[in-house]
DNA sequence: GCAGTGACTAGTA
DNA sequence: ATACTAGCCACTG
């Protein structure tokens, strides 16, 4: 059974180009739903260099939540804007268009 | 084991 | 819309 952290990191690896995907989310996907807390140390606990988009996770709201990481908020809303995702004038994601669901059903 | 903390989320006022 | 509260799970001291 592999750590919160590698489930996490490959649920993350599994959004595609120019899409995003919420802490809530990754963690349903990770296996652990309701430990959006936890996705959310697990991207903190990536190294620099990752091959993990931690950059396409972002909170229910649409917004960047680093906490006491602006300057590493500034950094994943350039790559967002980098993959053609459009920020709204308060920095927010339109989650109607970009949140991405990887076939999650409870029927398989 | 207990208490504190955290890149979260939903509910209530 | 903002502020406060409760729940969640894993790491750290």
């Amino acid at each position: 059974m592999p750590t919160l952290f590698q489930r996490v990191s490959a649920a993350v690896k599994t959004i595609p180009y120019g899409k995003v995907c919420t802490y809530g989310q990754v963690a349903l996907m990770a296996g652990s739903p309701g430990a959006a807390r936890q996705v959310g140390w697990a991207l903190a606990s990536l190294p620099r260099g990752t091959d993990v988009p931690w950059h396409r996770v972002i909170n229910t709201k649409g917004e960047i939540s680093l906490r006491g990481r602006m300057d590493a908020a500034d950094f994943q809303k350039e790559l967002l804007q980098s993959e053609g995702v459009v920020f709204d004038e308060n920095e927010k994601v339109d989650l109607d268009v970009f949140r991405y669901f990887p076939e999650i059903t409870n029927h398989g």
